[in-house]
DNA sequence: GTTTTTATGGAATGATCGTTAAAAAATGGT
DNA sequence: ACCATTTTTTAACGATCATTCCATAAAAAC
């Protein structure tokens, strides 16, 4: 009964969650998410509530991204290679690049100051998913040799997951002029694991 | 001649930066600063001219406080005790906090996204205040044998600012209960430079 | 084919946004 | 005492904010 939406939910939410991510939460309008999804500002109400409730399924959504990149880790690749790589990609993607999006959970992070518990508890989970992905790796490289056995990996997937949110900032003021800093830098936040440079 | 200001300058400006960095630049309205500062509206703009202005006012007079982090990582102490002391600091000053209103320059680089040029030069400023500070304390430790002299301090130091910036991440989203994991943390962070454990 | 139900798109809501205009007040120079 | 100059204060500006309302459209149920 009754009349079907006309939109892809899918392809809506996409919409949404790319512009909070270009824009933060705060400098996103209701306007630019209307013009973004192409639904009418009825509609996008009508199905969704409010911009705060938009934000909360645009951080949900974002765990697929997450689970990506915690996947990335867990290739039949080398372990080190594979957080190289990773690291890489986190460094450069964005160089030449303006303005520059960075990560949507970082970027929400910084921007809620722990002043919404239910935007936090989205942003922890996304950490937590990718944290995962990197403690499954360490535990991949301990057991086959790659790692030192005696190491805390549960310890060294948290200072990843660190590691890789101040990159993010390093990241998000740097130019092309700073390439060859961060490409070092990435060396030394891996040298905590391997003692030798970049394979 | 002409009338004299009433409003203490610095007072004003130190309740401009606060502003700021409790909420960010685009949570901050002109009502908030004019509150904050208790000068009139018209007071306010005939002064300082425009909320962007009054923003790079801000990030400018912040540098005072990234100059204080940077002395305190060269007082007649230890390198490696000044270093944990800071790190410390920072993980933990927000515990407990709410909202956390974190490091002005961390929160500026990821709202603006590289999109205000001028803005960002202030971040990368600042930063480089604290880098610079960072690297004499590197290079203290190594004149008087508290570093490997084999070490790169000046790619470390870099190392360590970035390191900063993904522990204020961390601590922003953080609560009492993760205190011992922003504790290890800091020790694995610290482990690129110094063997054993915190002094 | 009529009824029921929901989606749609656009107009309209009051509130707040950053900023400016204008009058009043206060000081220094003469 | 009076003028020149600048600050202060208050009101007001148009724009935009998030959200809601409503008339219309469209499909399913009967």
């Amino acid at each position: 009964m009754s009349r079907p939406r006309e939109f892809n939910e899918d392809r809506v939410l996409d919409s949404i969650m790319d512009t909070f991510w270009k824009s933060g939460y705060e400098q996103t309008s209701a306007q630019d998410l209307v013009e973004a999804t192409k639904l009418g500002r009825g509609s996008l109400y009508g199905a969704y509530g409010s911009k705060e409730k938009l934000f909360k399924l645009a951080l949900t959504r974002y765990k697929n991204h997450s689970r990506a990149c915690a996947e990335k880790l867990n290739q039949k690749l080398p372990v080190k290679k594979c957080l190289y790589d990773l690291l890489h990609e986190i460094a450069l993607s964005e160089i030449e690049v303006s303005p520059k999006r960075g990560c949507l959970v970082t970027n929400t992070a910084v921007e809620f100051s722990g002043q919404n518990s239910e935007i936090n508890e989205l942003v922890r989970t996304n950490l937590r998913i990718l944290k995962q992905g990197i403690y499954h790796a360490l535990l991949r490289g301990q057991e086959n040799g790659e790692i030192d056995s005696k190491l805390n990996i549960i310890q060294i997937s948290l200072y990843i997951l660190s590691s890789i949110q101040g990159l993010r900032v390093m990241a998000k003021i740097s130019t092309s002029e700073d390439t060859a800093d961060l490409l070092s830098l990435i060396d030394n936040i891996l040298s905590v694991i391997f003692k030798d440079k970049n394979p």
